[in-house]
RNA sequence: GCGAAGGUGGCGGAAUUGGCAGACGCACCAGACUUAGGAUCUGACGCCGCAAGGCAUGAGGGUUCGAGUCCCUCCCUUCGCACCA
């Protein structure tokens, strides 16, 4: 064997290895165990990025790990390959998307076979391919005829200048990304799938996701968001005007009431009174997104129009607010201000009443407690009071007990390009009507160069006029696409029916649904998520994947990859600097003092967030793997923390990680040429199987970095050896098996250089040898008063009274006992003692 | 703003159940080997202190024989907020 690492040559001949033998290609086997083991497909960017590197070496590690454990394993991988960058490129480089793209998935999938990753290439797939997009569509289809697909308005932002639809990352601070003009609302015609029928469902079985971290349960159902209250009318002449609530029990609190500006009342009113109108224009400009809409300072208008308190008699005003939000249930609400801080704060704005209704708990106005200044209903508590005034509105018909939604349905509609078109066909005498299965798929032409100014579908006069499929008469076809997260909501169930060109998935999905582990970044734990479940219900509904609600059976929530990130201002414009072309100084303390380019230019610091484009903060993976090889980068990422903790980027700390892999090279090429005693040492050995009893655990509770650090530790035993005997040679056996699924290629190469076997991946996982654990003395730590003082050797087997004696003879616990009263002694069995005095 | 998670040496992290805080590694420091060292090996390495010892897990308080871990208040960072994927 070679005296040193060459983790060029070592990698090339693994990966050859398992080519040749099509290793990691699967079939349905009913005599094993299956396991799905799936991470989040890519979006073919450009080059691997390191969450891309992180993600699927934890999938890696666990497909291997479960290979070896005699499980069928499945890891199959594939391209989420529409979207909005490749049009981006298209205009910067003037290259159709899908060239673009094709290049993009050429090029990654070299890198991804260069890292080792067990993947079933045969099972590839790229969302952007008629035969995958196909069956988008046909499910659009089926679910349009069912009406959980269907259309109506929705609110999208305008870009005025280049008359277009924005995404919402093209919208900087209100304004177009391109044109610099501030963006409008507007609201156009959109299709929707209808999420909102399976919520109670998809809120309901999240309790039954034991293998979902909690953390994103929790954030689902926040996100789905059901609430229980009364909508309750308040008689506005003769229309009636509709607010929902959950505080019922404060209603005799409300003091005005307030709507959003696209509610029909604030719009009508806004025609008679200019000033209004221009308020109600003035919310109509800047983005969609809700997280800016929820930043920005409350305002409103009074629309001069009054309501009837439907209890009291009283008229309350009606305000326009740009607090309330028309896509949350009513579009309008009662305030009070009493009892709801974003109320309070407007009411105090506007000098408009406060009225106290509940006596709540002294600095926590908006708790539940006992009703006063409410007449017949004073002294009821919070259930109480809803059901009183609730009965009391419902016998006027002004009020009913109602469920409420925060969840929204899914609008699907792009008004873009590079997506998959939907399947309907715009006929003036016979409608919206869906294309037919055997006109699927609707092709979306490849050689297009957008330029920014709209969907340049709209142009192609080929692919707008068409003849409607239903009267036959000539029709305009649909020119939006689909939002791409439809593709990703069941590409998983695809995997498993390769060259399936008659159905959406067949018989082969029910073999391998649901997925075992999912593994994706943290930033997808709702909505991606939530659709993908969505879909499994949908396409079980559709007899698609029989019995099944839950498309994820585990999930793993990776941490994101943050690195440092600097900028210059040249002129009006921010230039971002690769880290990787800054130097810093930092104070003793750690803290950035200064930071400079190479040619001594000084660069301001942004702080740490997600590796972006737009920040231009990404480390290149591929110089890591040029660098030190695909092992080294594997071990890496593994070592450097959990999987579900952010990662902050320092290339500082790789090299520890390849002088280990070095490390095992260097000891297993001494122990090839050494021969053995054939006893074995006692100690060691039971460190090695305390460090490998530790590290099956950390596999299972998918802790990688520690189990990195135990086969250095096991590495470290080994050292440590005073000769060769039979311990190093298992000791070696246990380490190589134990590292192959984070650093598959060196211990390739290794285990068949010693002769340990043909194939490391086919080799039995290595478990603890009970006997090497048996101990009989065992050291117990002794407390004074909690602090340490000392320990002791105890025999296995002895009592609380020898323990005690033993604990009160040690010198160095005598000093802190000598002369007080011992109140109380803590033992705690095979851990330690604990004196009170 | 709302929802969620996190904060431990100079750095990444360990401590699985309330029981030895800092495993393992990086960086730094000292030494050995060497023509050389960005190779390798040995040692030291939280802070204060000559030592005994004391202090220390974002800040402040609490529960407990014992708190990084549980409870309360506050601060900071990251993720999501429906057209980035």
């Amino acid at each position: 064997m070679l005296e040193s690492y060459d983790p060029r040559a070592v990698e090339r001949e693994a990966q050859d290895f398992w080519v040749g033998r099509r290793s990691f290609e699967v079939g349905e086997d009913a005599g094993k165990p299956k396991y799905y083991c799936l991470s989040m497909f890519p979006y073919p960017s450009g080059k691997l990025h390191m969450g891309h590197v992180r993600n699927y070496t934890i999938g890696d590690v666990l497909t291997r790990y479960y290979r070896m454990r005699g499980y069928n394993v499945l890891q199959p991988m594939g391209w989420d390959a529409f979207g909005l960058p490749a049009e981006n490129a298209a205009m910067a480089n003037k290259v159709p998307p899908a060239k673009w793209t094709y290049d993009n998935i050429a090029y990654m999938k070299a890198q991804l076979k260069s890292l080792g990753f067990a993947l079933d290439w045969t099972r590839e797939l790229a969302t952007c391919r008629p035969e995958y997009y196909k069956w988008n569509q046909w499910l659009f289809t089926r679910l349009f005829k069912k009406g959980l697909a269907y259309k109506k308005t929705g609110v999208v932002n305008w870009d005025p200048v280049d008359q277009t639809v924005l995404a919402n990352e093209q919208v900087i601070e209100g304004r177009g990304w391109r044109t610099g003009a501030v963006v409008e609302k507007r609201e156009i015609p959109m299709y929707f799938f209808r999420i909102t029928h399976y919520a109670e469902d998809l809120l309901a079985t999240l309790d039954k996701l034991p293998g979902w971290p909690e953390q994103v349960k929790l954030m689902q159902k926040n996100w789905i968001g059901k609430s229980e209250g009364v909508r309750i009318g308040f008689e506005c002449g003769k229309e009636i005007l509709w607010v929902f609530t959950t505080r019922a029990d404060t209603l005799m609190g409300a003091t005005f009431c307030a709507v959003a500006a696209e509610h029909p009342l604030a719009v009508q009113a806004a025609q008679k009174n200019p000033e209004l109108k221009k308020f109600v224009e003035e919310c109509r400009k800047g983005a969609v997104m809700e997280a800016e809409l929820a930043q920005v300072e409350k305002k409103g208008m009074p629309t001069g129009l009054h309501v009837t308190h439907p209890l009291s008699g009283e008229k309350l005003p009606i305000w326009v607010a740009n607090y309330v939000l028309m896509g949350y249930g009513e579009g309008a609400l009662m305030a009070v201000p009493a009892h709801d801080e974003r109320d309070l704060e407007f009411a105090h704005k506007y000098n408009l009443p406060v009225k106290q209704v509940v006596q709540h708990p002294p600095g926590d106005p908006t708790a539940h407690g006992t009703l006063i200044n409410s007449g017949k209903y004073d002294g009821l508590g919070y259930p109480q009071a809803v059901d009183a005034i609730a009965a009391d509105l419902a016998k006027k018909g002004l009020g009913e007990k109602q469920v409420q939604w925060r969840l929204r349905d899914w609008g699907i509609s792009r008004q873009r390009y590079w997506g998959t078109p939907i399947p309907i066909v715009h006929c003036a005498a016979c409608g919206d009507v869906p294309v037919p299965d055997e006109q699927l798929p609707v092709l979306l032409p490849e050689d297009v160069v957008p330029d920014g100014t709209g969907n340049p579908l709209n142009k192609r006069a080929s692919y707008v006029d068409t003849k409607c499929p239903s009267c036959g008469k000539p029709a305009k076809r649909e020119t939006d696409t689909m939002d791409t997260f439809v593709d990703s909501s069941w590409y998983f169930a695809r995997f498993a029916c390769p060259g399936q060109d008659k159905s959406m998935v067949d018989e082969r999905a029910r073999y391998w649904m649901p997925v075992d582990q999912y593994i994706g970044g943290i930033e997808h734990a709702i909505l991606h998520l939530l659709y993908s479940r969505f879909f499994t219900r949908a396409m079980r509904d559709e007899g698609l994947l029989p019995g099944m609600a839950e498309p994820f059976t585990n999930l793993l929530t990776q941490g994101m990859v943050l690195a440092e990130s600097y900028y210059r201002d040249v002129g009006s414009r921010r230039e971002w600097i690769n880290p990787a072309d800054v130097s810093i100084e930092k104070d003793s303390k750690g803290k950035i003092i200064s930071a400079k380019t190479r040619d001594g230019r000084d660069v301001v610091y942004d702080g740490i967030g997600t590796m972006s484009k737009s920040k231009n903060n990404g480390v290149d993976p591929q110089a890591l793997i040029d660098q030190y090889g695909a092992d080294t980068a594997r071990f890496y990422t593994m070592f450097a923390s959990p999987p579900t903790n952010t990662l902050e980027w320092s290339d500082e700390s790789v090299d520890g990680s390849y002088r280990f892999l070095r490390k095992v090279w260097d000891f297993a090429y001494k122990f090839s040429r050494a021969s053995c005693a054939a006893s074995a040492d006692r100690k060691i050995r039971y460190q090695i199987h305390l460090e490998l009893k530790k590290a099956n655990d950390d596999i299972e509770r998918q802790k990688f970095n520690t189990v990195a650090s135990a086969c250095m530790k096991i590495l470290n035993a080994l050292e440590e050896l005073p000769e060769w005997d039979e311990t190093s040679r298992e000791g070696l056996s246990i380490l190589l098996r134990l590292l192959s699924p984070i650093a598959p290629h060196v211990t390739h190469h290794l285990w068949r250089e010693l002769k340990f076997g043909e194939d490391v991946m086919r080799a039995p996982w290595p478990d603890p040898d009970p006997a090497a654990l048996e101990q009989d003395e065992i050291e117990l730590v002794v407390q004074v008063n909690g602090k340490l003082r000392g320990s002791i050797r105890v025999p296995k087997a002895a009592d609380r009274a020898a323990i005690e004696g033993l604990a009160m003879a040690n010198p160095n616990v005598q000093k802190f006992v000598a002369g007080q009263n011992v109140k109380k002694v803590v033992v705690v069995p095979g851990r330690l003692v604990n004196l009170v005095v």
